[in-house]
DNA sequence: ATGTCGGTTGACTGACCAGTCAATCGCACG
DNA sequence: CGTGCGATTGACTGGTCAGTCAACCGACAT
């Protein structure tokens, strides 16, 4: 196609990640053809092939690199000494500015991965539940020193958490919830006011 | 195959139903072949086409005789009188309860449809949407009443529960949290504590 | 018995697409 | 300028599978 100028590897490697990522989130992966990747980084499709062993590869390569990214700030977070309350909000927070900042990435790792419990969420089930089990690690230190009510497992409040944001995120995503910066910025305290708080007046 | 015997219509349609879901939950609706519903079925290739359009048919038949139901059962709920915070624990209840009953259909529904954002879950989104704006009325209502605090939209509220409840069954269903009756009892419990109590001490 | 109707069968087809590979291109270095 | 090597190209292949269809069969009616 038009990639006769030579770049960097690594740059060509981005070109058609940062591509697939607009393809996956429009067509979906199982549904877009490796072709549609090359097409839209304007890129041989035997290129693709060149930077990546297959078409799953790809989608492994872009989910790892944004996941290990939230599993790492959890654990910073997790360090620093904070209310519980407070921690659970910058994870929110994180989660919705992911969002925020490239709504196709995210849409893409919530969809066709983290939600894909047959396919790649399977092949990526353990770093998945590392990010969980840190959750569930801040919530039982809450419960500890006396901050949260030892009413629930950790482990279930963490999933409870996590899948509110994410069905959150899935609301914006398919337009079911308001989108926009306001919005965005409201759903961090949102998060915090219906699982920390609690709707009971 | 072996359905040399004739029964009626309505039986060997539920036949073929009944195996399409152990075929869905067992190897997803990507990767298995029409082939595999047959043969679990007992039945030849080319009955499933005589009872279905299509192998998208099956999944759609099997998403919304159930989806419809719990559709239905939130409405029932909603007119009950009864405190807000005792109508969503029936609605987590039945959820639970399905899941019970029946973890293959459960894990297909929400794997293969709910959380199919790009396939079946676009298809199928005004039927969904359906069911969060039916929970957000009882939000709504319980807001209204006193009952619970107005700090978040109904709308978002509707999302954080029934996205917290799903990340739960997606918890049992990849062995990410302890399963068994009393799990699942426990779990009615939790979902109301985490989201109407709050982990708040 | 014979015929009819519709449920049942499974081999076949057409389309699709991931991945391969031999050829080409263009930069860097002698 | 060559020449060599790695990046780049895209036509091709092999396999897969959804959906079709003509033949078959068995229950029931006459």
């Amino acid at each position: 196609m038009t990639a006769t100028t030579r770049v960097p590897a690594a740059d060509r490697r981005r070109q058609i990640l940062d591509a697939a990522v607009r393809v996956f989130a429009r067509q979906g992966f199982h549904t877009c053809r490796v072709s549609d990747i090359a097409d839209e980084a304007g890129v041989a499709y035997g290129l693709v092939y060149h930077y990546f062993r297959s078409k799953d590869e790809v989608l492994d390569t872009l989910f790892l690199e944004r996941w290990n990214v939230m599993v790492a700030l959890i654990g910073q977070v997790d360090e620093q000494d904070l209310p519980a309350r407070d921690k659970l909000y910058a994870i929110a927070s994180f989660i919705v500015d992911s969002y925020r900042r490239d709504p196709e990435l995210m849409k893409v790792i919530i969809v066709e991965v983290t939600r894909a419990a047959n396919s790649f969420g399977r092949t990526h089930l353990d770093q998945i539940r590392l990010a969980y089990d840190r959750i569930a690690v801040i919530v039982e230190k809450g419960m500890a020193s006396g901050e949260f009510r030892d009413v629930v497992t950790p482990q279930f409040a963490a999933m409870a958490f996590y899948g509110a944001i994410e069905q959150v995120l899935t609301g914006w995503i398919f337009g079911m919830l308001p989108t926009g910066d306001e919005e965005y910025e409201r759903a961090k305290g949102f998060v915090i006011e219906t699982i920390f708080g609690g709707l009971a007046a």
